[in-house]
RNA sequence: GCCCGGGUGGCGGAAUGGGUAGACGCGGACGACUUAAAAUCGUCUGGCCUUAGUGCCGUGCAGGUUCGAGUCCUGCCCCGGGCACCA
């Protein structure tokens, strides 16, 4: 028999899961290793190429760490609740349950069949009742500790989706799905206060072995500012008169406020707003609410504003200054309210400018002619101040307004408490019941689950912004228990962060019927020693998650600060598809339409335009499958339009591209061992990566020769070979030893792609000069191919006579004497420039290198009769000869 | 605009406490086996040179440090990603 993953890989999948090889149970008397992988959402698309990548990576850790005699906990599970089933149902009538189920069905089936060593008794579905209680209970645990609130927030309304979006569905002011205008309108919402853990999100970061940009992305994203409040009064209003507390980073510039700034939503603009102003005021505030929020930031080089007819008083001066509002004032950051330095800060200079406001300079180091000076320098113009540089003006100018009572250092983050309903059915209910006095009470946690009510209709209810849920009248209207009387449900659900917040948790413990996990379960296995997945997740999943784990840590429910030590983010896989540019802007398939090649298009601000006559065009892809290659020129061409040459892209993949690969196809092509290999082969797991087809025939060779080492299969039935016994040549041995060290470490540092190479030299290598393989190195090179490509080599392991899976198998040892023995290569360089090699013994001493090299008549031909000036030894690398 | 990554053969990529640039794989060329093809195996494969020499050039560009630079320093260019009025 040849080599058949087709045959020998469900064979091996079976045996596991009969087997139940890869469950993990909890054994104090051994080290633990949890490696987990970001759990994904089954969608109907099923996985593609890019999915398996992490999967792989993750995998082979696990499988290495067992033979390791690690005890390894290395789940699967699906974060099943989410909008596409839903949409899906919306569109079909489909119930989300019933396309979830199927949808994962679908995942388990294709994860499976890539040989993955899961442990699936601990498989979990967010959706389920079982796992949805716990997400309930710990809403509950968060409303104890007063970190769940409900408040008047603007939520994204799509008026033509007839739905509210969360922020993340919503680019540029419009919907991801479809580009329909979204707008903001104010509904009462949970929110969770993240905030509160703002400080020690934020500190806690420092001893994570993260990768460094995700750790960046998240402090800037909590975004802490040092600085201080500053209150200031209206003028004219006598003693009773109303503040205005400003935030700012910049205290020891006081002395250059020449105005103040308040967001047009701040509550004080109505009460301040002088007569003579009010429609102007007015007029601005609709102005502002009309804007878009992308509007607002793509023209934030223009300055846009209204003068409220109110003046503060500068508390350090007694200056009086005119009181504005304008939009580049964001209310939710801060007070809402700013007191405006344009001598030094570039946005209310550029205000003053346009409003033609006095710029008074009050430090030194810039020309305020030309710009604002925001960098440091002497203080001026600022009285106790002068001479003073930033650092000690700030310290001074707080000293004084704590003096003063005036204001006080202070620290404020840009993060915000975190929104936590949505207008959506498939999702967690709220364990909660309002009551008609608008308190809230909490479902006790011996009633949980709180399930879904059946549906038929999921459509959003339009008219006032309310969840389907809504509609279902006999869920919603329940009977208060402890009043009696009438009261209702929320018809708002979870996010769908809320179960990837404690999955990881429920792995450890997922049957537990007492409680979310045991503390026993998760002081064995807590944390994860190793976290896997795209860093499209590096603020909200994780952050999201790392602030329940601390609401976890302060309740006594885990005794780790954070969830995830060690976190690596894997790169993309990429399609190659073909581009190509037509006219038919309109997606209409009855209008002709002419399509340009690449080379005749620009790029501007409003997309593709062709270069002759800028009409505006659409990009168009091609499956590499649809177009014809010119052999001649190498050109890609159009398979309908072959006098279109397209130019190839290598992009992420998705149906509209026509770029994507399903694993399905390349398993039944190649095998699960070819496709992880492949995938571990081209490149560092961190980068993106291209797939090739080409690629993956390399990796299938490579197994087939790995195959035939030990099977041979030349005649009509395949024979078992007769390896040679006994500890085998030197060279081989040595071979063997330089080989699983660096395999060994390779994998240790999740470098895959050069671990399969050395493993690929070593099977090149093994049976030159004539060396019989020895039954000992075809063992190790199995038992080191088992973590890569695990059907082949428990195929090979079986047929080498062994009964039992390898899983368990010790790693292989090192003969360190057999490296130590190796001989040396050293380069002879003349002036920097390799001349010659040698090859001596490890043991040469530096003057007998140097007096070998000196000796080489090489290096006397290229020092011409010189006498070398310098030679310098490196020992166990080099001689260089300077002459 | 700001902040991260990253530019190495036809392609994916090796090599960074400075020390043989191009491991390994794809693609390509030639050869062996075969009636033939596929598969397999073997050899070669950065560029240049009518001196074919272990000759010269070569890791985005221009400089610098060093006996020696893909690796370190300075200044640019290009590509990818993130953030974007956060006071």
């Amino acid at each position: 028999m040849t080599y058949s993953p087709d045959e020998i890989e469900p064979r091996w999948q079976a045996y596991w899961l009969e087997n139940q090889t890869f469950r993990a149970v909890l054994d104090t008397t051994k080290p633990k290793y949890y490696v987990l992988d970001m759990f994904p959402y089954p969608s109907g698309d099923g996985l593609h190429v890019g999915h398996p990548e992490g999967f792989t990576a993750t995998d082979i850790l696990a499988r290495y760490k067992r033979m390791r005699g690690f005890n390894v906990l290395h789940p699967m599970g699906w974060d099943a609740f989410g909008l596409p089933a839903e949409q899906y149902a919306i569109k079909t009538g489909t119930h989300p349950r019933i396309t979830t189920q199927r949808n994962i069905a679908n995942f388990r089936r294709q994860i499976q069949s890539m040989g993955f060593s899961y442990d699936w008794s601990r498989e979990i579905d967010t959706t389920a009742p079982d796992y949805s209680r716990w997400t309930q209970w710990i809403f509950l645990k968060l409303h104890e500790r007063g970190l769940a609130y409900q408040a008047e927030v603007p939520v994204n309304w799509c008026p033509e989706l007839g739905t509210v979006l969360a922020n993340e569905e919503v680019i540029d002011g419009r919907s991801e799905v479809g580009g329909h205008p979204v707008t903001r309108l104010p509904l009462k919402q949970w929110m969770l206060r993240i905030t509160q853990y703002a400080e020690r999100l934020l500190d806690d970061l420092e001893d994570l072995d993260w990768p460094e940009p995700i750790k960046k992305m998240q402090r800037e994203w909590i975004g802490r500012s040092e600085g201080a409040r500053i209150r200031f009064p209206v003028a004219g209003k006598g003693a009773d008169a109303q503040q205005i507390e400003v935030f700012t980073t910049r205290p020891d510039t006081l002395f250059g406020a020449t105005y103040m700034v308040l967001a047009p939503e701040h509550p004080l603009v109505a009460e301040i707003t002088t007569a003579a102003q009010r429609e102007t005021v007015q007029t601005y505030i609709q102005r502002t609410q009309r804007r878009s929020e992308r509007d607002r930031m793509a023209d934030s080089s223009e300055k846009t504003g209204a003068f409220t007819g109110a003046f503060a008083t500068n508390p350090v001066n007694n200056a009086e200054i005119p009181i504005w509002i304008a939009d580049y004032v964001l209310a939710a950051y801060g007070t809402g309210a700013i007191m405006a330095v344009p001598g030094h800060d570039e946005r209310d200079y550029l205000f003053a400018k346009t409003f033609d406001l006095p710029i008074i300079e009050v430090v030194e180091g810039g020309n305020l002619e030309e710009a604002a000076y925001t960098g440091a320098g002497k203080a001026i113009n600022s009285s106790f101040l002068d001479g003073l540089e930033t650092a000690a003006a700030k310290k001074k100018m707080n000293e004084w307004l704590e003096a003063e009572k005036l204001g006080e250092a202070s620290i404020t983050y840009k993060l915000r408490d975190w929104l936590f309903s949505r207008q959506r059915y498939w999702g967690e209910p709220f364990p909660v019941i309002h009551r008609t006095d608008g308190s809230v009470s909490l479902v006790p946690e011996e009633d949980l689950p709180l399930t879904l009510p059946e549906l038929d209709d999921f459509k959003p209810t339009g008219e006032n912004f309310e969840a389907p849920l809504a509609r279902v009248t006999d869920w919603i209207e329940v009977t208060d228990p402890e009043t009696g009387k009438t009261a209702h449900r929320d018809p708002n659900t979870m996010p769908q962060w809320a179960g990837s917040c404690w999955y990881f948790l429920r792995f450890i413990d997922p049957e537990n019927q007492e409680a979310p996990w045991s503390e026993e379960a998760e002081r064995y296995w807590m944390p994860v020693d190793l976290y896997v997945g795209g860093a499209e997740h590096a603020v909200l999943h994780l952050l999201y998650a790392r602030f329940w784990h601390k609401v976890f840590f302060d309740i006594g429910l885990v005794h780790t600060r954070e969830p995830f030590q060690k976190l690596v983010n894997q790169g993309m896989i990429l399609g190659e598809s073909f581009r190509y540019y037509d006219d038919n802007l309109d997606d209409d398939p009855a209008m002709k339409a002419t399509p340009y090649p690449a080379q005749q298009i620009r790029i501007s601000n409003e997309g593709p335009r062709t270069v002759d006559d800028d009409r505006a065009v659409k990009a168009r892809w091609a499956a590499a499958s649809d177009v014809i290659i010119d052999k001649s020129s190498g050109e890609a061409r159009h398979a309908r339009f072959p006098e279109l040459v397209l130019e190839s892209v290598m992009e992420k993949m998705s149906k509209s591209r026509g770029n994507v690969v399903n694993p399905d196809d390349v398993i039944n092509e190649f095998g699960a061992d070819s496709m992880r290999l492949y995938e571990m082969f081209i490149g560092p797991l961190e980068k993106d990566a291209p797939w090739s087809t080409d690629g993956i025939q390399g990796i299938y060779r490579f197994l087939q020769r790995c195959w035939r080492l030990v099977v041979d299969d030349s005649g009509e039935e395949s024979v078992n070979r007769s390896l040679a016994q006994g500890p085998g040549s030197d060279d081989q041995r040595r071979l063997l030893a330089r080989t699983i060290s660096g395999v060994t470490e390779d994998i240790e540092a999740m470098r895959f792609n050069t671990a399969i190479s050395k493993l690929m030299v070593f099977v090149r290598d093994v049976t030159r000069g004539g060396d019989e393989l020895t039954q000992d190195a075809a063992e190790k090179l199995v038992l080191m191919l088992a973590p890569l490509a695990p059907h082949l080599a428990e195929e090979l392991w079986s047929r080498l006579g062994h009964s039992e899976t390898l899983a368990y198998e010790p790693w292989p040892e090192i003969e360190l004497q057999l490296l130590e023995e190796e001989m040396l290569r050293i380069v002879i360089q003349v002036n920097g420039k390799k001349r010659d090699e040698l090859e001596v013994a490890k043991e040469t001493s530096d003057a007998d290198l140097e007096a070998m090299a000196l000796a080489s008549p090489r290096v006397q031909s290229h020092l011409s009769g010189r006498k070398p000036k310098k030679v310098i030894v490196v020992p166990g690398r080099l001689v260089n000869i300077v002459g």
